[in-house]
DNA sequence: ATAGAAGTTTGAGATGAATCAAAGGGTTCA
DNA sequence: TGAACCCTTTGATTCATCTCAAACTTCTAT
């Protein structure tokens, strides 16, 4: 075996407790290591993949940071999510056999191609996989319905404190801090994420950092008062 | 063969070309005969699921309209959904093993029972069934998408006309009319749906009433201007 | 048939976020 | 290193939608 193949298998991947082997066995985590083909890098500003690109894979990163977003005909713009590694997109492509959204690098990343075919392919054989995969499709589909509360019902702060504690979230259970970090994206990518324009998110984190809930320098975040930004996404607005 | 067995069959089922069996050969039909165990009706404004509920099954819908929604702990109420005959409910689940949402029958409807232990073992035998669940999924994402693009970016009037614009346009690939439709749902859920207040989606009612473009008469909807609904959800609000 | 409940419409006023505008700060690339 | 560009912040104002309120209509159940 050479060194190389050692280095695309999952079973040595040190995202597995977080990425597609979750929670397989070894001996089928053997099985897995076919499912990567090939690794594939993406500099910061380019795509992945476009709308209408022709699916083919599903991809998993393994370092950097995304964003996928929506183009509409009439040129407005929808971001979807914000991805990490671990993390698995190109789901929307399965349904039309073609992408129907822009995934783009926010920072220099790197992604394990896998084709889809080969996935079906593995899922038949190992029952693991194949639960595993509907369990992505589906944990996708909830959080989806979690930003539709966010957009259908929160006020902004609120908005931006979900955001923030979700980021976070993410990102401490890839073993960084609870407290602190760097935002990948611009305000005005949050803003569309949010459904919110860039002046109102600048806005939002400014009263932030006047109540002494945050600190904020550029894209540096320091969360000083995590209860406060709970309580917000928590609480009704108005108690009557 | 006793009739009882006959009448489950999705093999013999109108919605074939729509639901669970579509694009299944001759052959394949059969194996997914055994998938519906059963049959279940569900009375106007009791649930099929609620959030908490163990997740055992999917539901195929055979008559019948539902809506689903998130209930988030401080009583925000958010419809993340509407369903109809043929459209397939219960993905939510499938990730941690409970239901994270309610489903809730708008009128009197009936459900097949599709067990998804079942489906996956199914599935790991009939490839196009397999294939077909992943579109299901797929497509929820993707629709899903287009939900936080229109909570995320349009106005009271575009998110209406989009609405209707789905409504009908669902509704006509299931062999009713392209023009007229019942609401089965109140303005407040709709309003929920389109992170409106109910007043909003009567006052945007009545606005278009007034420009010609549809007629109402209570939960009766009548399209007069599909064009007009088209143009308002294509073309960006303002142009400059 | 009738009373009550539930749902809808419409008006007036309040408000949160958008828009328009301008200046300052940071990053990037030659 | 410097200059251009992009990003961010903040202010003033406008506007779409929400809120509160009241009347009306339609369903539902007794």
């Amino acid at each position: 075996m050479n060194p190389e193949a050692i280095k695309v298998a999952c079973s040595n991947c040190n995202l597995r407790e977080l990425c597609m082997p979750m929670g397989l066995s070894e001996h089928d985590l053997e099985r897995l290591d076919d499912l990567v083909t090939t690794r594939r890098k993406v500099k910061r500003g380019s795509t992945l993949f476009s709308n209408g690109d022709k699916f083919t894979s599903l991809y998993a990163i393994r370092t950097g940071f995304f964003k996928t977003c929506l183009a509409s005909e009439d040129g407005r713009d929808q971001v979807t999510g914000f991805q990490m590694a671990g993390e698995i997109i190109g789901l929307d492509g399965i349904v039309n056999d073609q992408h129907s959204c822009d995934a783009v690098a926010l920072e220099d990343a790197e992604v394990c191609v896998m084709p889809f075919d080969r996935i079906e392919e593995i899922s038949r054989e190992v029952t693991a996989l194949q639960h595993h995969v509907h369990k992505i499709m589906s944990r996708e589909i909830v959080r989806e319905h979690g930003v539709m509360l966010l957009l259908g019902s929160m006020r902004a702060e609120e908005r931006l404190a979900a955001f923030l504690l979700n980021l976070v979230q993410r990102l401490h259970s890839r073993g960084f801090s609870q407290t602190e970090l760097v935002l990948r994206m611009t305000r005005e990518e949050i803003g569309s994420y949010l459904g919110l324009k860039l002046e109102t998110v600048s806005r939002t984190f400014s009263k932030f950092v006047d109540d002494g809930i945050v600190e904020v320098k550029q894209r540096h975040v320091k969360i000083l008062n995590i209860e406060a930004l709970q309580r917000m996404v928590n609480t009704q607005p108005q108690c009557h």
